[in-house]
DNA sequence: CTTGACCTTGGTGTTTACTCTAAGGTTTAT
DNA sequence: ATAAACCTTAGAGTAAACACCAAGGTCAAG
């Protein structure tokens, strides 16, 4: 059984990162010691790392705790039900990647069409297309 | 000039937002009624349009602030000076693209393997990738 | 037996951009 | 003159995922 500080640093989170899933249901230590301190099994690592992981492919915690309620108990739920979870995730991912893909392509005309020199601003192009809608900078919105 | 509630309609945004950037230093009316009422000018019309238009473009309001604080001083500010909030931005932007498609890939591949089947999910192959390291899911964190 | 490292709880703060509420004053139309 | 629609302020709430703090208890080493 690891101790919270142990613990944090074998899965390189902070302790206060670890409290913050208990208070939120996400993952509680499996045992407390005598004095109250919060012990975590060889199951709470393994249940940490698949936290981790799923974060590190974009899961929200929210997400993450339902991930976490199905693998626990696989019997009662679908392989659907996770892959539509994950598909869902994924149209939220690539529906953010167009929206900043979007936002790239007209900072690129805009960073593209300006000199970007020393001189005062009083031309600016990006200014320009900033104060005024007819301009070379359209598609957005 | 407009009243609170006809100034926001005609740029469709919430009086709340309106007052929110007054209290924000992003944009104050020009002036008030005899009753305290707000009274947006021709000016600030303009204004909010140049801060649409930014934040059309993905641009936060602080960034936002700045933009408008050397359109109003284009004197004393350089082109290079507004080229770089966009650049800087720019990069900003492309790289959560990059983190966002890294998400996108490794959820296609896990989406892709995963059969969605009504049956149980004892054996789904996302939630054994989440579980175990070594897994033909790869290449995050 | 004391120092230092570790742990506890409960609570507040951070970021961003609003959104909503309460309690009340003003304008306009009928 | 009164109802409807509009406006005012100050302040609280929302989402997400923690980070930070104070005041204090616990444990191992020297």
């Amino acid at each position: 059984m690891y101790k919270i500080g142990e613990f944090s640093k074998a899965l390189a989170v902070t302790t206060d990162t670890l409290r913050y899933y208990e208070k939120n249901g996400i993952l509680s230590p499996s045992g407390r010691s005598n004095s109250g301190y919060r012990l975590y099994s060889e199951d709470d690592f393994r249940c940490m790392q698949f936290i981790v992981r799923a974060k590190s492919i974009g899961f929200s915690l929210n997400e993450i705790k339902e991930l976490l309620s199905i693998n626990l108990d696989k019997q009662d739920h679908s392989c659907g039900e996770v892959k539509s979870l994950t598909d869902h995730k994924l149209a939220q991912v690539e529906a953010k990647i167009m929206e900043l893909t979007r936002f790239k392509d007209s900072l690129k005309l805009l960073s593209d069409a300006c000199c970007g020199g020393e001189e005062a601003a009083i031309h600016c192009s990006i200014l320009s297309a900033l104060e005024n809608v007819d301009d070379s900078f359209n598609g957005v919105n």
